[in-house]
DNA sequence: ACAGTGACCTACT
DNA sequence: GAGTAGGCCACTG
């Protein structure tokens, strides 16, 4: 039933629903995000959703989205280098070297969950 | 309305 | 195994 403020659903605002149902101390990847909304390999959409995530009401846990290495590739854009990391470290998340441990094992697929 | 950009991914060499 | 190139869709100027 989409009867709730069906006028400005932007794939920005699909972006962000998703991303917001990801549990904490898990991680997903921008191609499988964009796979599970249908974009297929508009990875990048995904990540300059995120992007524009600064400026949506609310928080988004975009700091749980990585790259498919599980790279922090945008923890340039979260303002200072080390928030993205130190986020997911709060959250139970080790991260090395900018890239998440045992990243395989904490991947969270919403095609797969969803 | 056109062109450029963007936190990527996949495939080929 | 590693590197390079292209593709993709959506937003901004």
């Amino acid at each position: 039933m989409e009867n709730e403020k069906s006028d400005e659903k932007n794939f920005f605002t699909r972006v962000y629903e998703v991303t917001s149902l990801i549990p904490q101390g898990r991680v997903t990847t921008y191609g499988a995000i964009a796979r599970y909304l249908g974009s297929g390999n508009s990875a990048r959409m995904v990540g300059w959703a995120l992007n524009s995530s600064f400026s949506h009401s609310g928080f988004v846990p975009a700091h749980r989205v990585l790259n498919r290495n599980g790279m922090l590739t945008g923890k340039h854009h979260f303002g200072t280098p080390s928030a993205m990391s130190q986020l997911l470290e709060n959250e139970g998340v080790k991260v090395e070297n900018d890239r998440v441990v045992n990243f395989k094992n904490r991947f969270w697929d919403p095609a797969s969950e969803l």
